[in-house]
DNA sequence: GGAAACTGTTTTACGGGTGTAATACCTGCT
DNA sequence: AGCAGGTATTACACCCGTAAAACAGTTTCC
């Protein structure tokens, strides 16, 4: 077994301070740490593809729930704000890749959908990149990786029940 | 046993195409949200005391050590731009928390190291941070959060070596 | 020995993306 | 009509990374 980042990291820490309970941080570093690895990782397709992972969340949000969404349902579903959500699709709209429709009873809102493009872009992209995330993630067997999966899972509830269900 | 969001959004994408492997998702995008809401948590307590998580990070840097850094170290211990870390230093250095020495033989490098004020700041924070992360993960028992840490410990391992070791 | 080329470190310039806060607009209710 | 509440957009400021620049050392080769 050998050592990773954050075991040195706290080693260090336990050099300085050998009364710190390092405990939590061997954890919350590991989840972070991993997080940040994965996403560079996965920013690299879809660089190559011309879009933003934040794009790509996006359109993966409309495409999966296969209806129209309005800007706020969107922000909420990509836990990111109304403003990023806004720019965001002014942009993939120059690019032909969503649409517009204004509501008939209330004028305030937009139903954003994806164009015939967006949705073969999407299409394209999602099964490509799920391959490239099963090779990244190769080192693990089938057993481990959802055992782990499993345990994120429920520190995952825990997470959402205890710090709020997500960014509002 | 509780669904988490990440586990209605697979469902969703299986909903529109069943033939999709949604294998990977269900792990990497558990760590993804995992660390997504953990850092939120984080930075409510840190912001309190007037520091970003990054300044609060090179500050830890510095700090663990124990030595004096040169911002080119800092900048691969914290993971971040060389840019990045010379901007940091100027806004901590204003605030008089670190402190700057040329080197005597070469004059390209500088030395950072914690002010008293930095130390002290450093020192009080992160016991305060370490008990809030307990409470934060206070759902799972002790035997949890180690088996946890120890398969993370071992997909981060892989994933240093497959990806690369850090940005560089 | 000394100039030139090369390497390495740090900083500056620039562009892009994000969030908070302020604004514009709309609806539904009283 | 006016007000309360909700939705989308705009304005602003911040932080970051890439790329270029500035600067210091080191090596090469005559």
């Amino acid at each position: 077994m050998t050592d990773d980042i954050v075991a040195s990291v706290v080693r260090q820490w336990q050099a300085v301070n050998p009364e710190l309970d390092t405990g939590p941080m061997e954890l919350i570093g590991r989840i972070n740490r991993c997080a940040a690895l994965l996403q560079q990782a996965e920013d690299a397709p879809l660089r190559a593809a011309g879009l933003t992972r934040a794009e790509f969340d996006l359109l993966g949000a409309v495409r999966r729930t296969d209806r129209e969404l309005t800007p706020g349902e969107l922000a909420r579903e990509t836990f990111s704000s109304g403003a990023a959500v806004t720019k965001r699709l002014r942009v993939l709209q120059e690019r032909g890749l969503v649409d517009r429709r204004g509501d008939d009873r209330d004028r305030r809102v937009n139903h954003i959908r994806l164009t015939e493009q967006g949705r073969e872009l999407v299409d394209m992209l999602l099964p490509r990149q799920l391959a490239y995330e099963r090779t990244v993630l190769s080192g693990l067997d089938e057993q481990s990786r959802t055992r782990l999966s499993a345990q994120l899972s429920e520190l995952l509830v825990q997470l959402e029940g205890r710090i709020g269900g997500g960014p509002r």
